[in-house]
DNA sequence: TTTTCTTCCTTGCAAAATACAAGTGACCAT
DNA sequence: ATGGTCACTTGTATTTTGCAAGGAAGAAAA
C-alpha cells in the first residue's frame, strides 16, 4: 500500500485548468520527474540505480517522486528477487508514452545547450541496455 | 539592463550533468515556465495577459521567470507602443523550437489526462491570433 | 551469534522557492 | 489634483527542497 502525502499538488491532478500543458506540469514540472522517466528508459529501475544518477537526487525527494508516478500510473513497483527481496520500478504503458517528451528536451538541449550528450550518445546507451 | 537575483539555479545553467534532459530542466523545469512559452505561442504577450491566464501565476513569479527566460535568450521584450510606453515579449526562434516538447505534452496530455483541452481547439486558438 | 553489509527507504532540520497581498513608480486622461 | 492602467517590487507566511543522519529487513561474514 502506497502512503502519499496530501501536499497541494498531490490532492488534485488538475486543479489549475484544463490545458494538458498545466496539467502534465502539474505532475512532471518540476527539476526531478522527467529525470527518473529518462532513468527508466535508459534501463535504470532500482531505488539505488536512481540514487546513483549523475545529477544527485536527494533520496527523500527519489521516495516521494517514486510514489507519486505510482499513483499516477506512470511506473510500477515489482519485485525481482526473494532472499532478501529486492525491488525493480518499471514503466508502465502510459510511463513510457512520455518518450516523445523527453525526445523533444533532447533536440533542444542538444541545439541549444553547449556540450550537452548527443542523441546518437543516448540512443546508443539505450540500445545497449 | 536586466537584473537576475544569483539564485541556485540562475548560476549556473547545466551544473547538475552533461545530459540534455538535464539541462532542460534546469532551465524550464518547474511549474510554471513552459505556461509561458504557450501563452506566447498562443499570441499572448504583455504582463497583464500573462497574470489573466487561467492558472493564475503568481506577478512575482511571473516577473522572475520572464527575467530568467530573457537571459536564456528564450524570450525578448520589446515596447510595442510611445505615450505610454507598453512593453511586449515575444519568443527567440529558440523559444519558438520549444514547441515540439509543448506539443508533446499536448499529446500526453489529451490521452492521459481526462478533459483536458484537445490539440485541435489549441490549433484553432492558435489559428486565431 | 554478534557484527557487518546492502537495499530501500524515513526523519529532522536548515535553506530556498513559492504563494499571497499590498505597495510603488511611471505615465496618461479627466 | 485625482484617478486609472501597466508593469512590476516588496514583505511575509507557507511549502518545497536539500542535506545529513537514522532505521528496518534481511543476508553474509566473523
Amino acid at each position: 500500500m502506497i502512503k502519499v502525502e496530501k501536499t497541494a499538488r498531490n490532492i488534485e491532478p488538475c486543479s489549475r485548468s484544463k490545458c494538458p500543458v498545466s496539467c502534465v506540469l502539474e505532475l512532471l514540472g518540476d527539476k526531478w520527474t522527467l529525470l527518473l522517466v529518462r532513468d527508466l528508459l535508459l534501463g535504470k529501475g532500482t531505488y539505488t540505480e536512481f540514487q546513483q544518477s549523475p545529477e544527485g537526487i536527494p533520496t527523500n525527494i527519489l521516495a516521494e517522486r517514486l510514489k507519486r508516478l505510482q499513483v499516477a500510473g506512470v511506473i510500477e513497483k515489482a519485485p525481482y528477487q526473494e532472499r532478501p527481496v529486492r525491488y525493480r520500478y518499471h514503466l508502465t504503458d502510459k510511463g513510457r508514452d512520455l518518450y516523445p517528451v523527453l525526445s523533444a528536451m533532447i533536440d533542444w538541449g542538444n541545439r541549444y545547450v553547449e556540450g550537452t550528450i548527443s542523441r546518437a550518445e543516448i540512443e546508443a546507451i539505450m540500445a545497449a541496455k
